[in-house]
DNA sequence: CCAGCTTGTAATCATTCGATTACCTCATAG
DNA sequence: CTATGAGGTAATCGAATGATTACAAGCTGG
């Protein structure tokens, strides 16, 4: 019955308080609640789910980010921010002579990259389609075709080079939000279109389809 | 300036009740549903708006319903339903040569057509990001696979091209819940984007942006 | 040591929302 | 007429939730 310590991983529920500074528990409960949201969406999330994830209080969450609304806003705009950084990067290290095919293959792998942060695609997704909320909609929005700019002028894709590529990514997204991953052993068409969208992501979509979060 | 009148439309409030048919108020009611729910999402929406844009009481969506669960999954198969009617119509229609391309742009015209149900697709795309939750991720599951199913083997389409005719069809969905159509005026990359998504729908796309439900 | 800022929590509030209950009011059959 | 059942609402409830307030416990410089 030692009622002490297992300070490092899973935080204990009210007891007193690890400590830490400000900008490190920022960081922290900024990832529990791209989990969060990516999980159960802007509405459907709440500020003490999200709390118990990041193993603080519930105050806490609201105060240091002075609302709900503009904890989601900071966490799609991170999101955003995570999206342009990593094709930023698979654009550098592209090879000089690569074709536009190649470049949207390449930018696609660090893509699939991201789908391993839980949470981050589908926290852009909730966003994109609640268009109808003006803050978040009008950020949702900005945040698109900031993405669309950036893979029209600095990868050098054509308008329809990139709607293609979105439109690849907007189906894989789709995928991680069903939680496609968990039909692939019972059934055969799931199999076929997951193998299909995403043929080296087969087993991560399962992982993350399988994963709970909190 | 009739003043009588326009009992379909705009319902009144608080005011009596416009008497009807059980099952003409459930459709009624569904068409609302869907709009809301297209709006808001699912853990957005509540039974009041719902039924103020029906033009019912709260407590009779409730109980007609049997809660706003069982509300939702009923959105959610119809949705499914209209797009698999829209689909098989499509294809009853297309000529006897056609090849794998002119069937699946014949199909994405149908598709094209379900936009105008103001909320459908927005539905759709509501429960395909909801997979964490257990009864809607699993409707929407077997509905997704059910829409794949039907255009890989009665449309005949190969599974690479279901699943470029699918992207196609989550971008879209995509550009429709961000509203993109709001920023067609102020910024060129939306204009572009929204034309090369959807050319022949650019103008729908902008309409639907604007409306406001309810 | 202790003043003062930072890091955090417990307690509690006002609203909102889905659900329930009880009731009202038309239609129509006998 | 009136009994009866279907269509519909007003009133209200309990739980959940975002926010606020007041307070506790560490650190740190003088």
């Amino acid at each position: 019955m030692t009622p002490r310590s297992a300070p490092t991983a899973t935080p204990k529920a009210g007891d007193p308080a690890p400590r830490m500074r400000a900008e490190d528990r920022r960081e922290l409960v900024l990832r529990a609640a791209t989990r969060v949201f990516g999980e159960r969406g802007y509405h459907g999330a709440t500020t003490d789910a999200i709390a118990k994830a990041a193993g603080v209080s519930q105050p806490y969450v609201v105060r240091m980010f002075d609302g709900k609304e503009a904890l989601f806003l900071e966490v799609l705009g991170r999101a955003l921010e995570r999206v342009s950084a990593s094709f930023r990067q698979a654009i550098a290290e592209l090879p000089p002579g690569a074709s536009p095919l190649d470049r949207a293959h390449c930018i696609g792998a660090a893509y699939g990259e991201l789908l391993s942060d839980r949470g981050l695609l589908l926290s852009l997704m909730h966003a994109f389609v609640a268009g109808a909320d003006p803050e978040i909609g009008a950020a949702a929005r900005s945040g698109f075709l900031q993405i669309y700019r950036l893979l029209r002028d600095e990868a050098g894709l054509s308008p329809d080079e990139v709607t293609g590529f979105l439109a690849e990514g907007m189906l894989l997204n789709t995928l991680v939000g069903l939680r496609m991953g968990l039909e692939v052993d019972d059934d055969p068409a799931a199999a076929e279109l997951v193998q299909h969208v995403a043929p080296t992501k087969h087993a991560l979509l399962v992982q993350l389809a399988k994963a709970r979060t909190v």
